[in-house]
DNA sequence: GTATATTAGTTTGCATGCAAACTAAATTGC
DNA sequence: GCAATTTAGTTTGCATGCAAACTAATATAC
């Protein structure tokens, strides 16, 4: 039979499928010399952004699982990159706070995004912009 | 110091990791009814469109690692719907088939394109064109 | 023709992604 | 004020994603 609106090449969902696990592998290498896998690198992100926030904020923040989340950030406490504080006026919520060596990474970590870039010379800053408009579109309704 | 290039609105990679999750969530509901997982649908769009092909094809055509794809498959044996079969003339190579039960999913899974495409009525046609053809661009460079 | 290299798949070890069940603490209802 | 509900995180079980090591079979080099 081979309906035409299943075969792969009209599929949306498997483009976004291959680019995202595709850019994830290149941020790999980069992040390696940092010793940061790409999810503790979003949590990161978000931590320089805005500090001494609590969980639920980071998983609202970078959209990574809670479940997941627990246990990159034990890994990112274990590498001293973060601290994780009980809120004294609410001790459901915990408080992530970056440490010296988290604060340090964030100067080291500049320059990921240009290198990044450089791999997707074809890609013109505009279809960059026009990608993550479209996107975001996408994601209003999730 | 807060890099603006670090923040993660600026980040085309997080919307990625966004968008495919979330789209792939979405898509579990109706796969669910299917007994599928978002990769097993994606290699039975593969086998709909070009049945009795190897491994490597298969890894060629969805992108799947050939890590996971094994035990993709290994699950798809049980469920009935494919058969791995020793190629004779070199007989490292695999061949899948699908199985009636395969076959006959086809017809079952024909709706589910246009069920997501609803759960985004916000985007039209033309800017999902438009996503695909930005999407490929940088896919091309992988 | 045999040693070497390459190819096709599998296995392993680790890190998520996800739903669901679970715990502890704070809020609401009444 | 206490029971019922809600909220914040954790744990569990399963399914990948990925790199690297590994096996078996084929192709190349010489």
């Amino acid at each position: 039979m081979s309906y035409e609106q299943l075969k792969l090449k009209n599929q949306l969902c498997h483009r976004l499928y291959m680019a995202s696990n595709g850019i994830t592998r290149h941020y790999r290498s980069h992040l390696d010399t940092l010793d940061l896998t790409y999810p503790q690198y979003v949590v990161m992100m978000a931590l320089w952004e805005k500090d001494n926030i609590t969980i639920a904020q980071l998983v609202e923040l970078t959209a990574i699982d809670g479940g997941a989340m627990t246990l990159i950030l034990k890994k990112m406490v274990t590498k001293t990159l973060i601290q994780i504080a009980s809120d004294e006026n609410d001790k459901r919520k915990k408080c992530i706070r970056l440490l010296p060596q988290g604060i340090a990474l964030e100067e080291q970590a500049q320059h990921i995004p240009e290198l990044i870039k450089c791999g997707f010379s074809n890609v013109d800053e505009k279809e960059i912009s026009q990608l993550i408009c479209l996107l975001d579109k996408i994601l209003k309704h999730q």
